[in-house]
DNA sequence: GTGTATATTGACTAGCAGTCAGTTAGCGAC
DNA sequence: GTCGCTAACTGACTGCTAGTCAATATACAC
């Protein structure tokens, strides 16, 4: 029987299962009102268990954050797939609203992003993690990228440069979420989300498409 | 002798010297690295009076935000004023600079406002306090509106409405201020800062002004 | 059963926000 | 100048939490 490999199947359920708790503590109430002893307590394990398996709280945040950006990027690699055959606009359209509904099914994960922008989590997580949480928050770029460019192909858009044609959209898209993301905030500017977003899309195509 | 109005002054150059003792710390080493025993050392009195001057950390956190945030809704203003005999879009292009240049000029007031997406922030400040922070970070939208309203009068711009408008303009400004906000972000980007938003200016202005 | 390696524990440390009983300093009355 | 009163100030203390580590338990080999 080949213990050595029990062994690791027996650790990769504890370890996820320790994940698991976390997030059900960090969605619940936050990551800074989270303690790591919720999060023990949760997957019935000890403190020092924790610290086992993990270098530290704002470690395991990272790793959440990772799952969340991965499956974000998935779906806008579905997105993409699935409008292969539409024009530039359209494919941009369909991958700005897979954005969106991401952002309104999984309301926790840009809830915790933020909480990587403070001092500590540079210090307290390994800088390949960090590095790698930065690289997957920029992966949906790549996607609204080779949309653009195929918009560039076809003659729709007369921009410069892919890059900055993407990075200004992908920009414009996260202004606007992060600009409603409060309520209260929502309510000053008298605004809704989603006629906000669509409408912010449609300007930043037609700022595109038009000859500068 | 109005002893009491000696008094008044003296309490408010404590409070003054207290609130400046406090933003060279929080600008030298961030927020959350900061302690309130190093602003009590630096304003030479004790962790017991800052508390007697202020109800918290986070709350002496909001009212340098406002500071800074009143400074910038100045600049804007200047701006605005400034650019009176201008096209709405060339007032608005005078807006986004003041806007650029005040990010690039006191960047620390940009790094502090992070920290207000904490959990904690809503709870250890005044919900008043908290309220004038949001509204003062929406001020600056009500300068581009004005100029937007301008555009639209002028007939240069044919877009649905003022508030949205600038929202999209705001919130896309917003938006490569903070994807370029990190070194490390702006180089996997492979951008620059400024290029980056003057281009994304121009691509809403031009977004803005197309019919729909 | 015994020895060894590995996994787990939870009491402990360190550090920080916030408190409050006790001390000091300013000032007017005499 | 000194007594008495008030307001300002102090810093030792509390409570909480991230992270550690010596002690303990568990699993396995022989």
């Amino acid at each position: 029987m080949p213990t050595r490999a029990r062994h690791g199947r027996e650790k990769e359920e504890r370890r996820q299962s320790i994940l698991q708790a976390a997030r059900e503590v960090f969605f619940e109430n936050g990551f800074y009102r989270a303690t790591v002893d919720d999060v023990a307590g949760r997957a019935k394990v000890s403190k020092g268990t924790v610290y086992l398996y993990f270098e530290s709280k704002e470690t395991i945040l990272a790793l959440l954050l990772l799952e969340g950006l991965n499956e974000l990027v998935e779906n806008l690699e579905d997105a993409y797939a699935a409008a292969k055959t539409l024009s530039a606009d359209e494919r941009l359209r369909r991958l700005s609203r897979a954005y969106l509904s991401f952002f309104e099914e999984k309301p926790d994960y840009f809830r915790l992003l933020t909480a990587t922008d403070r001092g500590r989590f540079q210090d307290s997580v390994e800088p390949s993690v960090y590095q790698e949480v930065l690289s997957a928050s920029l992966k949906g770029l790549d996607w609204v990228g080779m949309a653009i460019q195929q918009g560039i192909d076809e003659g729709l858009f007369h921009c410069c440069d892919v890059r900055p044609a993407a990075s200004i959209l992908w920009a414009t898209l996260n202004g606007v979420l992060d600009l409603m993301k409060h309520p209260l905030r929502r309510e000053m500017v008298g605004l809704e989300l989603e006629p906000l977003y669509q409408a912010a899309l449609e300007t930043v195509l037609q700022g595109l498409q038009s000859r500068e």
